[in-house]
DNA sequence: ATAGGGTTAG
């Protein structure tokens, strides 16, 4: 067996491996070849020979092993070799925080991180971007500035990495004025530091202080790079303000910079977001014409835009392209596929393309969830929503609720509902927000239950708002109660006076009611106040 | 080991 640059093509096949009976070098060889670019069955089957000849469990063996499932995004893999070594040393830590942080995992990040503490294992300056990482990724404040204390009792301060990590920290946590401090404590300010700090800027919705801070430090000799410029460009689409994001691509020309996918995936997003749908399209199809290939955050980006009827044609080009590119794969993409199609009442598709992903996140399971529940499919919602609750992996989060409680309103299964709003605040600690309100006064108040509505918004812990009294409102006309929807509709009124909808919704209210001289007298008030009635409106799509 | 773009919402 040759040993060197073509390891990579030997046969994946154990009782290959076997019948040359290989040395721990042969091993090694083989596990960094496929740290690059083996493929997971391949990784797997290496792995099983080296439990056949008793080395998986060496140290050696055992962190490239952890490396590879964590790069691959099989962390469950990785925790349980993990496991399996009885020793404890710093690098499998740091491999195995590394791989969940990178991958999204933060709380896994930061309870491995406890764990490891809790081992008596002492951070180091290499472990600590990823925790502070995490940290910010997930807003845990009170950690980050524990671990800030970390690094200060360890003159960690000095390495750059870690700083930038903490001022990254601060700003994803949103405390701009420590992310500033640390940066202008800074000895050698350097570039991903400085980057780090724009984006607080941003985030805080401090733009001028964003493009201040560039120009201050381009006076003093610090080049910014595309990374600075996209994170700009980010922040200013997001903002829907198209003279800065023109701004920002003129300072680019300037550096002699062009734009690159991710440049051009954040004006897609922002258009989106925004939703200029329109224009939108407009620059997707002038990424292509420029020759850029998207990527699956383009693909995530321009996709909600698609979820209308009158585009799905579009969305199924895109549908096509992700297929031929493995972008399908992709869970933000296919989230954003199984959306779009739920979203068109495709609800076939939207179930198919769910049926056949290996990987789903909680955006996954809520898309199809609502996709059900929004079209009347309420007992597969529910269904879907149990199975989700039964597969562990996947926690239910504040928006699972939220779809599962559509679900029992559109279904009017009361009970079940209340149930369901009692388990996510006992079981999973999530405290109810003004949407899960808004569905259960729904749930309530077309059950004919107008009175426990009633008593539940005056219980809420929250201020509420148009779309809790809209549902008691919408639940009173349905039952005829009209002293309780002159309630609902004086506190509308207060909470929307630039829109008409809570006073046509009380017209209509009167006019069941056959009490045509109000109607006649609020007419009066919606075209005084010049309230304008958005008209219902419809798609047909045109081949 | 650090900085940029992404999916769900009554």
């Amino acid at each position: 067996m040759v040993i060197g640059a073509k390891v990579t093509r030997v046969s994946t096949n154990p009782i290959v491996y076997h019948s040359f009976n290989c040395t721990s070098d042969v091993y090694t060889k083989l596990l960094e070849a496929y740290a690059q670019n083996g493929a997971l069955q391949s990784g797997k089957t290496l792995h099983a020979h080296l439990v056949i000849n008793g080395l998986a469990q060496k140290t050696h063996f055992a962190s490239k092993l952890i490396a590879f499932y964590a790069e691959r995004k099989q962390l469950p893999h990785a925790r349980k070799l993990f496991d399996q070594i009885p020793e404890s040393n710093i690098r499998r830590w740091i491999v195995l925080i590394g791989a969940y942080a990178r991958h999204g995992f933060y709380e896994e990040a930061m309870s491995v991180f406890s764990e490891m503490q809790r081992e008596g294992v002492k951070p180091n300056k290499f472990v600590l971007p990823s925790v502070l990482k995490a940290c910010g990724r997930f807003s845990d404040f009170r950690m980050g500035a524990i671990l800030h204390g970390v690094i200060l009792k360890n003159e960690f301060e000095f390495d750059s990495y870690v700083v930038s990590a903490l001022i990254d920290m601060y700003s994803k946590c949103g405390k701009v004025e420590k992310a500033k401090r640390v940066f202008y404590g800074m000895v050698d300010k350097d570039l991903v530091a400085m980057n780090a700090l724009v984006s607080g800027y941003l985030q805080y919705g401090i733009v001028n202080d964003a493009l201040v801070l560039v120009e201050e430090m381009k006076i003093q000799g610090m080049k910014p790079n595309v990374v600075t410029y996209n994170t700009l460009i980010a922040g200013f689409s997001q903002e829907d303000d198209q003279v800065l994001v023109c701004k920002v691509i003129e300072l680019m020309h300037d550096d002699g910079l062009e734009l690159d996918v991710v440049s051009w995936t954040s004006i897609i997003s922002g258009l989106v977001q925004n939703f200029h749908n329109r224009e939108a399209f407009g620059m997707f199809k002038r990424m292509l014409d420029v020759g850029l290939c998207p990527t699956s955050a383009t693909i995530s980006s321009i996709l909600p835009a698609c979820a209308t009827v009158a585009d799905l044609m579009l969305g199924r080009e895109i549908h096509g392209y992700t297929m031929v590119t493995g972008i399908e794969k992709d869970v933000y993409a296919k989230s954003a596929l199984i959306d779009m199609y739920a979203k068109c009442g495709l609800i076939s598709e939207a179930k198919e393309l769910f049926s056949k992903t290996s990987e789903r996140n909680s955006v996954t399971w809520n898309s199809m969830i609502f996709g059900y529940a929004n079209h009347g499919y309420c007992s597969e919602a529910i269904e879907l929503f149990n199975q989700m609750l039964r597969e562990e992996e996947r926690k239910p989060d504040h928006l699972t609720f939220t779809a599962a409680l559509t679900a029992c309103s559109h279904a009017g299964m009361v009970q079940y509902g209340e149930s369901l709003f009692k388990m996510m605040q006992d079981k999973y600690a999530i405290k109810p927000r003004l949407e899960h309100f808004a569905c259960m006064v729904d749930l309530l108040g077309r059950a004919g239950k107008l009175d426990e509505a009633y008593n539940l918004i005056q219980s809420m812990p929250i201020e509420p708002d148009l779309f809790v009294w809209g549902a008691f409102l919408g639940a009173c006309r349905q039952h005829g109660n009209m002293d309780l929807a002159e309630i609902a509709a004086k506190q509308l009124a207060k909470l929307e006076p630039e829109s008409a909808g809570s006073s046509v919704l009380l017209s209509s209210l009167y006019a069941d009611a056959s009490k045509w001289a109000n109607v006649a007298k609020l007419k009066r008030v919606i075209k005084k106040k010049k309230l304008k009635k958005f008209p219902g409106c419809s798609w047909v799509e045109v081949a």
